[in-house]
DNA sequence: CGATTCGATCGAATCGATTCGACAGTGGTT
DNA sequence: AACCACTGTCGAATCGATTCGATCGAATCG
């Protein structure tokens, strides 16, 4: 009677039911043969002392598994969900998980998270993206023995990864441009590195930590390999135009920017509206990520659409494998051409200027 | 020898080290007194067998916490992050949480995912908006004895909220416009309840179930007692541009649009140039949330700033507060009005029409 | 009718840590 | 010399469930 206030438990209930605590934890489970009777008795017990299902963290002990699967994005949540691409990601992975019956714990790389990342219960974790920090990340969690997906990064020490195939993509994107004519391109690239200088040359490729941008460059450079390139610091509208600006606002300016995100891309193209570089007649632009840019720029984009649901899914299944046991392979989506209307043939008079 | 390729275990670093189990959790809680030969023991047994710290779930079962804080969102997550008063919010949340060591995981109201809601190990939620589902999941999480914060609601069954305060904000832009001489004032409210028509009137507000938007209208009649009232689904620029569409294009047009969030009052800007109504000039629009809409329309808003990441970090706090026993009271935090643009005197003519 | 299954239930071990009370050794106080 | 406070360490109980093997009565079979 003196614990009719206290948290109920399974064995509280059991005790209330006059039946065994094993049994009462089949009635939960739904496992094993149980009479009705007896289930009944358990049940009515249960909402007598009002007790909900078995507690998580006990349950999570015995059997070993949390239910949870860890979601790291990049810096903050802020910063990370400000591109949409990210949030499709995240939503997709949300979606599969859940049916799954397993939960999103969402983590970031700051540093001032780090315990929560150490500390997390967690059985399986998505990484996206490619910070510096990726590495150490990465190895904290094989060492927690937590098996790990990447998205947006090449494949690591036994890490499958899901991404979409960028290489093949930014090529046809250029290649594109190239058969409009196209001869003096340049390209916004996202982030490299750590550095936030925008002067991009090879070494700096060669030693890129972010192998999105990397990929996309380089398929840029294998088309035009004289192309310009500089590098944004983040995915956003303000960072497309202040580098559209520094691409754009020179004697001799490129009749085609290569912008490797949408968002870059409507940045490039307000830069080309301030400097009076009508587009598409004097200046071609190309994003990728195919996100919803009517609310930002009334001309449709020329870009890849990639499917960042899908990206989500298909990481959060091949984790969902790996908790099976079993070692899922990596996997390349592929990307959408979209026409769209930012891409034109080269101007002549811009050619011969 | 047989267990060298077991995953390692307090036990097994303890025997390793040749001391009890307990002096290791000691070791590794960093509390009680150990000299430092013991402890160097210990951590190279750990080293040496690949033990990195103990396992969350063990721990979350012996002090009853699993460091987890839920944060549910409505819907789908790619919905809810579109809208960057909810991003903000979640940011401002991680950021608190994550510096005390906590971590979040991220929940929606999606039926597909009630498993996981039951199910989540949480030692404390943050319920965000006001879905018809709230009050069920509120009820869901309170026999769980889950201490509950909500945002952007008013405080219910002992939960408190943390929110800013709708009434005086609202009734700030509306008497300011009432201030520069409209008399003529619609408003677009965010959904109100799961009903999609657009019309509302008493009836409907009485019986809503979305306490922000209720709070905002309400205020808007105090100063409009007659003022049309329509309702959008999500707070998108789309749903802005059809409802102001709606508002607008009729034989006698106000000349005050109130929108409860931003992204409605962009819709409703684009609603205007496509009407040929000319603003500040012949039509006066205001927002509220005061997020950077540059990206979306160079005219800057009328609005109100609210303090989203704040939001978040408040209901943060206070639900960490809960955890260590306090009942800590409701937040109501206050806007800063934003002159910016959009609003001016009431035209003469219109007035006159 | 005795032997065999099968279904329902129970007991006890287990998951991996935390923590409290006990205990031995050490140094200082009167 | 007897006593005390304190430090460092240990053993054992505990958190709340899951699960395996054992048990026992009843139904089935030859």
């Amino acid at each position: 009677m003196t614990e009719s206030r206290q948290h109920p438990t399974l064995a509280t209930v059991a005790r209330a039911a006059g039946v065994a605590v094993s049994t009462a934890s089949l009635v939960f489970a739904g496992k094993g043969p149980v009479s009705a009777a007896t289930k009944q008795k358990v049940l009515d017990a249960a909402t007598e002392l009002g007790f909900h299902g078995p507690d998580p963290r006990a349950r999570s002990l015995r059997n070993g598994r949390s239910g949870v699967v860890g979601v790291v994005v990049q810096t903050s949540v802020i910063s990370a969900f400000r591109d949409p691409v990210n949030v499709g990601m995240v939503d997709g992975a949300a979606e599969v998980l859940g049916e799954a019956g397993a939960g999103v714990l969402l983590l970031t790389d700051a540093p001032h998270a780090r315990r929560v990342f150490e500390d997390a219960p967690m059985d399986a974790a998505v990484l996206t993206g490619c910070s510096p920090w990726a590495t150490e990340l990465l190895g904290s969690l094989r060492r927690r023995r937590v098996p790990t997906v990447l998205v947006g990064s090449r494949p690591r020490r036994g890490s499958p990864a899901v991404d979409v195939d960028n290489p093949a993509a930014s090529r046809e994107l250029a290649q594109h441009l190239y058969r409009l004519g196209h001869r003096r391109a340049a390209t916004v690239t996202l982030a490299l590195d750590t550095d936030d200088a925008p002067a991009v040359d090879a070494d700096r490729l060669a030693a890129a930590t972010a192998d999105t941008a990397a990929e996309r460059l380089q398929a840029f450079w294998d088309v035009f390999p004289n192309g310009r390139a500089l590098a944004a610091t983040d995915s956003t509208v303000e960072e497309g135009e202040r580098i559209g600006r520094m691409l754009l606002d020179v004697p001799e300016p490129p009749t085609a920017v290569v912008a490797q995100s949408d968002l870059l891309a409507v940045g490039v193209l307000r830069a080309a509206d301030a400097l009076g570089l009508a587009v598409p007649d004097r200046l071609s632009v190309t994003g990728f990520d195919g996100i919803d840019t009517s609310a930002l720029d009334p001309r449709p984009l020329t870009t890849m659409r990639q499917p960042m649901q899908q990206k989500g899914r298909d990481a959060a299944s091949a984790v969902l494998r790996m908790l099976d046991g079993a070692r899922p392979r990596s996997v390349l989506l592929d990307c959408e051409f979209v026409p769209g209307a930012t891409a034109a043939p080269a101007d002549c008079a811009a050619q011969h200027h």
